[in-house]
This record gives structure tokens, sequence and C-alpha cells, in this order.
DNA sequence: GGTTATAAGTTATAAAATTCACATGCTAGG
DNA sequence: CCTAGCATGTGAATTTTATAACTTATAACC
């Protein structure tokens, strides 16, 4: 089999196209082109049929793309044609966002266990969700049959809390918190860090003022 | 004079080797190599002194980098030699969160307003600021001479949202919305998405599952 | 039914980012 | 003072990614 390795920047964008393409779709947009997913979205047309190229033709020469069709295939590739349980572990104020947030349930993902070592949070609920402690998660995994992992403790946990996480089965971790993990071969994980993105603001900012002068 | 652009990904790196060095500037630690930098945020040495190449140079041949002054070097370069007032809308559990986290107040970020449109949420206190109506932004960006904004609030208000602090005179967004904003020339905006990072990690579950038939 | 306009798909080109490999310069030790 | 060892800084080579240009297919219209 042809393997073609696909840019992680490609996977970025189709998510992103998946979640503009639903919000056509409950609009009653029925066909879109291209141009109009990249007007969209903010990239070139040409980068979107690149990176819809990847994994087949989804398009009609002449005409575009039906916005249901292209819809579902890009949350099939993107693994959304099932629900997906999530372990969260942090109950804290981003815990707690996090298990609320909207955008994560729209998409096929549930949380299905809050855990934290606090004994002062342990079994107060988060959104119909008792905070449990650590020791129970092997149980909630399995019940669940979760397979990903998010880290939303302070940066000197985080990495004992990745290892429980792997020792447990979980296989993907998504890490809030601002340090590397080590973690074993074939685990995946992905950081997302809230002040990064600042900081390329600042940067900016800063470089702005200085060309100023 | 030679303006070399800067890519992002090394701005990002940037901060990254940043938050490594204030835990190693912590933890007590004189001085540094780029193996070891590379070693603790997960990226190669060559690209560790590349990147710093584009600023200058900080370290000694034969021996590595001084931690506290590298830290300080890439501090500034990041324009975090000076603190950040931060103008906040969306007073929900996101909003909370960002108010409570500490990654920021550790790197010079503070958030000086919180605002929202919503009356059961005005009038009450996150950690010390009270919630205020929209109508108060401009006094408030006066006051504290505040240049970014993070938007918090949900996809369908954000762009207004972005609209309205560019019209009161901010210069940069952080975005927390799933949704391109459309913003003029010269407005800095960065999204921070929660989910893509997620769906990466089910694209590459998927992937994976796939590799094994 | 042929023709034209349109937009996807694809190949080629260009640009960008990363890695590699080496020369340079510093420190320590004899 | 000279030499050996080491880690930086850098220019070149490679790889990767994005852009642009072109080809093909479709549909609508005359």
């Amino acid at each position: 089999m042809k393997t073609l390795r696909v840019p992680e920047a490609t996977v970025t964008r189709l998510s992103i196209y998946s979640r503009y393409l639903e919000r056509l779709d409950r609009n009653g947009v029925t066909t879109v082109s291209s141009g109009e997913i990249a007007e969209g979205v903010g990239v070139s047309p040409a980068q979107v049929r690149k990176d819809l190229a990847y994994f087949g033709e989804f398009g009609t020469r002449g005409v575009g793309y039906n916005v249901k069709d292209l819809m579902r295939y890009t949350k099939k590739i993107l693994g959304l044609d099932q629900d997906w349980p999530l372990i969260l572990v942090g109950a804290g104020n981003l815990g707690y966002a996090l298990c609320t947030y909207k955008g994560f349930n729209s998409r096929g993902f549930k949380i299905v266990g809050v855990f934290d070592n606090d004994l002062t949070k342990i079994g107060k609920k988060i959104a119909e969700l008792e905070v449990l402690p650590m020791e129970k998660m092997p149980e909630v995994i399995q019940e669940y049959k979760a397979r990903i992992g998010i880290i939303a403790v302070p940066p000197r946990a985080a990495q004992d809390v990745a290892d429980y996480m792997v020792k447990n089965g979980l296989e993907a971790i998504l890490n809030f918190a601002p340090v590397a993990l080590n973690l074993p071969e074939g685990i995946e994980i992905r950081n997302v860090d809230l002040s990064v993105k600042l900081e390329i603001l600042t940067f900016n900012l800063g470089f702005k003022s200085a060309q100023r002068l």
C-alpha cells in the first residue's frame, strides 16, 4: 500500500475546514467551492484542494463540493464518525472549563471521567460528573474504553499524570500544562499552550513598534 | 536595515525555550547547552541554535549558554521585559479559567478588565475583578493602556467582539472561539483552538488502527 | 449537440524550514 | 604557552510545504 505521509498542518486545516462545513450546513448551504472555503477559514484555494487531495476526490469539477458530503468525509477522515470518551485529570478552573466546553461535545468528544488528587475537590460535581480520586481511573477507562486523556494540572504534576495515564492504557494525551512530557514511543501527545500564542502577539507588537522608529 | 523575517515557528519555540530556561533557573542551573535545551523541550540541538541565531549570539563556544542571561534575552525578544495588561471578553467558564490561569501572570500578563454582555454575569467577581458591561471597555483600555484583547465567547459572538475591540484601539487579539475572524490589516490575530489538537489525536489513532489491519 | 464557463484535480515551480556538517572560538589542563 | 576537547555559530544541502500554473471534467446555455 502506498502510504504517503500527511503533513500535520494539513490535518489541522482539515479540522478547521470540517467545522466550517458544519457551519455552512447549519446555514443551509448545499454547495461550496474551494475558494469559498479558503475565504471562510483564511487560507488559499489551492491549499484547500491540495489538502483534500491527500485523501481522495470529493468534488465535482465546474461545480464545487457538496457541503454535507464533504462534511461527512472530513469528519470520517479525522476519526469523528464515532464518539470519543475522554479522561480528564485536573479539576481546577481549566478542567472545569474543559468539562463544560461545548466545542468538544459538538464534535463527538465526551468527558467521561474527571480526576484529581486534591481531597477538597474529590466528590464535587462538575457538569453531572463527580470528581474522582486518581485510583478510580483504571476502571473508568475500562468501562468506557477510553483511549485519550487530557491533562489540566499544574506543570510540576503533569509528567506523573501522563505516566499514570499511559500505565493504564491511554494511547493519546492532550496536555494543557506548559511542559514537555516524556512518553514512550507510540503514545500520541499534543500540547495546547495557552500563553505561547500570546507571546507571539507581544513579539509582533514589539516588532511593529521597532519598525516605527 | 537588514530585516530578515523570523518564522513564526521560531517565535513559538523561543517562547518554549524561554519558559524552560525559567525552570532551569529556578532549579539553580547556571549553564546549559543547545543539546540540553533541545532534550528538555523536544527539538533538535541544531534547531535551537538556528532559532537563537535569528537574534544574535548568546552563547560561549565550548561552554554553552548562561541560563539567566539567555532567559533574559529570550524574554526581551518576546517583549516580556514589560508587563502586558489584557482585556478579556467572556465571563463564562473559559474566561474564568483564563482569569485565574497562573501561566499568564508568571509571564507578565495581567488581565485588567473582564467584560460580558450577559446581565447575569455583570457585577460578579472573578479573582478580584468585577465583570463589566461592554460599554466600559473603552475607559479600561485607556486607563491601563491595554493593547491586547482575549476573546472567550461563543463562536457566533466572536466577530462582533473583535470588531468592538479594534474599534476601541486594541491592536492584537487572542481568539479562543473556533471561527476565523475578519479583521483590518495591521491587527494581529491568533487563534487558540481547543479541539483541533484533539482531532489530530483522533486522526492519528485512526491511522494507527488502520495500520494494524 | 456543441460550446463556453467554471472549478476540481494535478503537475511543476518556488519558497520555506529543517537538518547536516564543519569551521570557529573558548576553556581547561599540562 | 600550547594543545586537546567541546559546543557554538553558520553556510550548504536536504527535505518539506505552499504556491502557481495547467489540465480535465462537469454543467448550463445557446
